[in-house]
DNA sequence: TTGCACTAGATGCAGATGCATGGAATGTTC
DNA sequence: GAACATTCCATGCATCTGCATCTAGTGCAA
């Protein structure tokens, strides 16, 4: 693999990354007042086995950094999708879980979320 | 392509985007006082083929909304790196060149970019 | 128990970004 | 040429981000 290759496969990455960053965020915050990074959180905390994660666990996934992440849940507790309660085994961590109003709404926005993907991927699969 | 597919794919891209684009800045910031977005400005200046480009024509290569583009050539005018003038034949545009400086920098901070890149892409080819 | 290093998460702060808007120049229509 | 819409770039503002720092809790050692 060349300079010039990996520079192009950079690049490539780059505008992929943008426009469905991009998208992701327009749309959901449009219909469902999400932003793209506030969505990753709820469909990593949908998904999970456990009902709860700390937010170190959450930080592993999401690409933020602790401070943001923070604040993130801030904002997704204010909009009363998650709570965060003290963890039982260590004191010092939060557990995050989502309400049942977080549940419907992650519900809601995760349609819009795929098929803006699935758009997104379709021009030129990975 | 299935739902979970074209998910694996986006949180694939994320990944390589963010351990890539933070390692860059981490490196161009510490070593030459470069961000990720005004290296990438740099490069399309000194690569082109013409010694000036409109603002605009930077907004198509990079992924910056035109407020934020605006702002960051403001920077490297601060810093020296370009300078900005007025465009002859739309008074309304604004032409931006590296000066010797910018391309001094710019050749410097080639070899370190390059590098993160062939790291992070050493891996797992595109 | 006391003392000290370490970890989890919150927060002050500065910087970067996008949206909406503003001013100046251009083009268009009559 | 006059009026108006449009384009180009700059800027006010709110928001999001990361870094550095702070507080509280944990674990270890004497």
């Amino acid at each position: 693999m060349t300079d010039t290759d990996v520079v192009n496969a950079w690049r490539e990455l780059l505008s992929r990354h943008a426009s469905t960053w991009c998208e992701l965020d327009r749309e959901l915050n449009e219909r469902y007042g999400l932003g793209a990074s506030e969505f990753e959180v709820l469909d990593r905390l949908a998904e999970g086995v456990k009902d709860a994660y700390r937010v170190q666990e959450l930080g592993a996934m999401v690409f933020l950094s602790q401070s943001a992440l923070s604040r993130l849940i801030g904002r997704l507790e204010t909009k009363g999708l998650v709570v965060r309660s003290m963890c039982d085994s260590d004191r010092r961590g939060i557990s995050v879980c989502l309400t049942d109003a977080g549940r419907e709404l992650y519900a809601a926005a995760k349609p819009t979320h795929r098929s803006v993907l699935a758009a997104s991927f379709a021009d030129a699969p990975a």
